[in-house]
DNA sequence: GCCAACGTTGGC
DNA sequence: GCCAACGTTGGC
């Protein structure tokens, strides 16, 4: 079974790595992007890590890991008309929207910073740093995942 | 708060 | 199916 690795993006303000460690598992609701939708449903695995992500904030970065605790199942907030997340088009016969169970493991030291990330020449190719990327979950290589992990062991820069 | 990038919507 | 308008993301 090769190994598979994930970021997901949360902002802190919303539900932050703290609010994971908390709650123990939490399910990743409102992800409402096809792209992201489909890494969940179809490449994602219970086990998989995932690279825990502050987006939005005021020090974006990696700061802290959690796994894939289910498989993909429908995000019961789409049907929910009080939702932030609701979606009108979204049927219980057809959902739209899946999600998957997150579960907490531990926080990082530090925070490795989205600025750290952009100037390793050996993430040149990682997804969250590529022009505009703007996708809430997105698949991490086991290299790109072992380097990142590799800086939490160094001062910030 | 600004704005670039990008996804989605809807008129045609 | 095209594409302009619009909304959202998210860094700065």
């Amino acid at each position: 079974m090769s190994r598979r690795c994930w970021l997901m993006k949360s902002e802190p303000e919303e539900f932050s790595i703290d609010t994971l460690k908390k709650v123990g598992v939490e399910p990743w609701s409102g992800v409402r992007n096809y792209q992201a939708r489909n890494f969940m449903r179809d490449g994602m695995q219970v086990g998989d890590g995932v690279l825990f992500y502050h987006s939005n904030c005021d020090e974006p970065g990696v700061v802290g890991i959690a796994e894939v605790a289910s498989e993909a199942y429908p995000d019961p907030t789409q049907f929910d008309a009080r939702s932030d997340y609701h979606d009108p088009k979204s049927t219980r016969e057809g959902p739209r929207w899946l999600l998957v169970d997150v579960r907490f493991r531990r926080k990082l030291a530090r925070t490795i910073t989205l600025a750290e990330l952009k100037a390793s020449a050996q993430l040149e190719d990682f997804a969250l740093i590529q022009r505009g990327n703007r996708l809430s979950v997105l698949p991490v290589t086991p290299a790109q995942w072992d380097f990142i992990l590799s800086l939490e062991k160094r001062s910030a820069a």
